[in-house]
DNA sequence: TCGTCACGTGACGATTCGTCATTATAAACT
DNA sequence: AGTTTATAATGACGAATCGTCACGTGACGA
């Protein structure tokens, strides 16, 4: 009754192969230049097949965007369990964040890209779901911190301000720094900005502005910094050491 | 010896034009639909006339983004006119800049695609140089203000502290902001997050964390937003009352 | 009036997207 | 084993769009 039948799951694998495989031509090109027809040609697979996972190049991009998120996710989860403060915790997310920035920039460049409306426009409607479930773990990381933030007294919400303001604030602020300094080129440069200096800067002074303690001037956080980059993601550092755009500390 | 030329003059004003026709396309439709056979069919002009003055899709949007910038900047210089504090003047701009957003929806989401790698790659040197100083002018005109309160000793530079950084962590905070709630189609909301709420907040946050005299806890900034909207930008606030996208004050 | 040369034009080749008619294939049945 | 059958895979194709370039046009000087 049921002839040549390919079960869900080879479905799913065969859809995360095939996001693999895109995600490698990123890495030499870029995702303004990978097209559908390079991608069938680097695929063991033809167009009609891969149609039938993406609905559109864009659908594809969000797909990749939602693939790199859960790795960020991963790390978050690395990053949570760094034995300190909470605002300690909320760094390392940062410091993790920056380090798989600083290791897929091609990659990073999907993600940024995956914000424009076009790419919202013409994906499925189930990828716009998984793709805000995708930030939403994200950002219900964050939220798990807060609220041991609250817990713990190191944090007091102001009283006129919703919980995920908390988070949206502080992610925010780590996205404009992102998506400013490396959305320039090489060929412009944003005045000497440098993307881990200032987005430490902005997490700092978003959580100073909470008055999320300890405060900046009652700890160097500089110093967490690197404990945190070296307890955690000392292999890491190591690969972006040999890629040759090591990790900047202050 | 030079028959049928064209002045620079006319030269220029003729790409003013042409932007013009295409930010009126991009009212109705999008940034992404927005294609050059559609300009070359609204605009008195052929395709290879347009090329003349762009030497690609990008490159035109590039030079859309410009020119919305240059409207961004006469409203901050606008807002900078508020007789108050200098975080009062800050606050203006905030103000101005979220009105400019509200106003042309359309092309903001121009302002933001033109941030993405492949316009960069795709337009001419000239354009980027432009955009950079266009970019530079409104970095500037934050710079000046935070001159300013730098000298009057409402703010403290940090002493392992650029001066550039500042207007970078106040900017890319609010770039953040805009970036991640217009970025999202009205099919998706970002929880229930506010363009405007959380723009202010973020600014708070930050000026809060450089210590910015008045502290957001020793005056109330909601009533000193209301009052820059009513005295500088009543005009705006009744036309965006018109399009049945009110302002929202706290 | 005519020649010249910069400017304007839009047809065209080249890409790329997404579809769909056709072919291949594995399971079920005889 | 051979036949049937429904589903999966394929890639040729039409449509859309980009950017170019060979040709047309017209203002000005001679």
């Amino acid at each position: 009754m049921s002839p040549r039948t390919i079960t869900d799951k080879e479905f799913a694998q065969r859809e995360i192969e095939i996001i693999e495989i895109a995600r490698g031509l990123i890495e030499f090109e870029c995702i303004t230049t990978l097209t559908i027809d390079k991608l069938v040609a680097a695929a063991p697979y033809s167009k009609g097949t891969i149609y039938k996972h993406f609905i559109s190049k864009e659908d594809l991009f969000l797909a990749i965007c939602n693939t790199c998120m859960s790795e960020i996710k991963e790390l978050f989860i690395r990053a949570l369990a760094f034995n300190g403060s909470s605002r300690d915790r909320l760094e390392a997310i940062m410091v993790s964040y920056l380090i798989w920035a600083k290791l897929h920039p091609a990659q990073l460049f999907a993600v940024l890209t995956a914000h424009s409306p076009s790419v919202t426009a013409c994906s499925s409607d189930n990828r716009l779901i998984e793709h805000n479930q995708c930030e939403h773990q994200l950002m219900e990381l964050i939220g798990v911190e807060i609220n041991l933030a609250i817990n713990t007294g190191d944090l007091t919400l102001p009283p006129d301000m919703l919980f995920e303001q908390v988070t949206f604030a502080y992610w925010s602020a780590a996205w404009g720094a992102m998506a400013l300094i490396m959305s320039k080129g090489e060929s412009i440069k944003l005045e000497p900005m440098v993307l881990e200096r200032e987005s430490f800067t902005n997490s700092r002074l978003i959580l100073d502005g909470f008055g999320w303690k300890p405060l900046s001037n009652e700890k160097d956080y500089n110093q967490t910094v690197r404990k945190i980059a070296h307890e955690i993601f000392q292999p890491e550092l190591d690969t972006l050491l040999k890629m040759g755009t090591p990790f900047i500390f202050n």
